[in-house]
DNA sequence: AATTTAATAAATGTATACATTTTATTTCAA
DNA sequence: TTGAAATAAAATGTATACATTTATTAAATT
């Protein structure tokens, strides 16, 4: 599986959401440093990044509880509905073909292209708003995106990809509120539907 | 000036706030730790936290452009209305009388302790949306936040007050339309005044 | 002279030793 | 036993040496 290629960082990460390092355990650099073969450097990197994305804090695997998934989603869906608001003013119609391709996903995908392919589909979103700085903060949140699409894709969670396509109608034919609505229902769907599995 | 008590951190912010690093200028660790004498490790952690806030980007100090600033406060205005928005429905009478007294400067104060009480009527605000997530994304806002309040406040913005003290009321008399709007104003009052001084 | 290639220098990445601080453990007095 | 003080251990912070990568300069060939 070349996991040579793997930084540290998404090393992980990885053992993190596959549960490899569990939770309750204190992360220290030196054990880090041990478990993947290299210095404390390397090592304080990857949990500064993991601390940004809020998967360690206070040297510990940070599992939030419900109440914080939702807020964490709270914020996604502040920034995602912002974003949908400025794509049903600036997008064009090839904008609005590109994001229906990322709304369209044959049955020969593997699962990790479909998430790829989701994740194209709120990227695109995203860039409507030309703005670095709310591209950069959610792209924070995107260890937290990962870990959600992973649960819904391998689930198979019901209504995913034509809550996707509805959302691109909807900014085809520039029903704003309706296309935010929509947005917001889609997120808080992969929400509910997650948590069901993640509370386990 | 108790300088020894500062961190690396912030002697690297106020030195680019105050101009005594200068733009276009390659940062290097190197020369960061010969000029602050200290090893690049700590330097680094510096950097790191430094390009967080968009001090910092690809080796040069980063001085954005009008429209970045606009960017910046894109965000800062999608992150402060959604706090007013909660203010609204959830603020005690007590939080307003608090956030009154935030907004009530006497003139005995020093330009450092109003910037102070001012980031109070602000942080007062976002806590009303109790997600550390959101108010940790504001954090990371705080450095260019500290960079116009230091200038709105030196150069006197008139209404300055006045506008806080309008939103408090908005918010005591549960007019949350209205209070936002006062809010989104303010914000770009504030950017508006400052563009006028940052740009020369 | 211009453009590619080689050589050099300088930057960042990594490992490691040492310093300092924090946390855990032991010892002793009440 | 409980709790405070002393000690030991372990963690993070810092400095520094070395490795690797990237950028710069010099050389060489067309």
């Amino acid at each position: 599986m070349a996991n040579k290629e793997l930084s540290i960082y998404q090393k992980i990460r990885n053992d993190i959401i596959n549960g490899d390092l569990t939770q309750n355990e204190k992360i220290t650099e030196s054990k880090l440093a041990q478990r993947y073969h290299v210095s404390r450097t390397p090592i304080r990197e990857a949990i500064k990044q993991l601390e940004l994305e809020y998967f360690i804090r206070d040297g510990y695997i940070y599992v939030p509880t419900v109440e914080e998934y939702r807020n964490i989603f709270e914020m996604r869906i502040l920034i995602e509905t912002h974003a949908i608001k400025k794509a049903s003013i600036v997008f064009t119609q090839d904008d609005i073909e590109e994001l229906k391709r990322y709304a369209t996903i044959g049955d020969d995908k593997t699962e990790e292209e479909i998430i790829q392919i989701n994740d194209q589909f709120h990227q695109k979103i995203m860039s409507a708003t030309k703005n670095s700085f709310i591209i950069d903060t959610y792209s924070k949140l995107k260890s937290y995106i990962y870990l959600f699409s992973k649960t819904v894709i391998n689930k198979k969670r019901p209504g995913l990809i034509e809550e996707h396509q509805k959302i691109a109608e909807m900014l085809e034919k520039r029903q704003t509120e309706a296309a935010i609505e929509l947005m917001k229902e889609h997120l808080l769907n992969d929400l509910e539907f997650s948590l069901y599995y993640l509370k386990s």
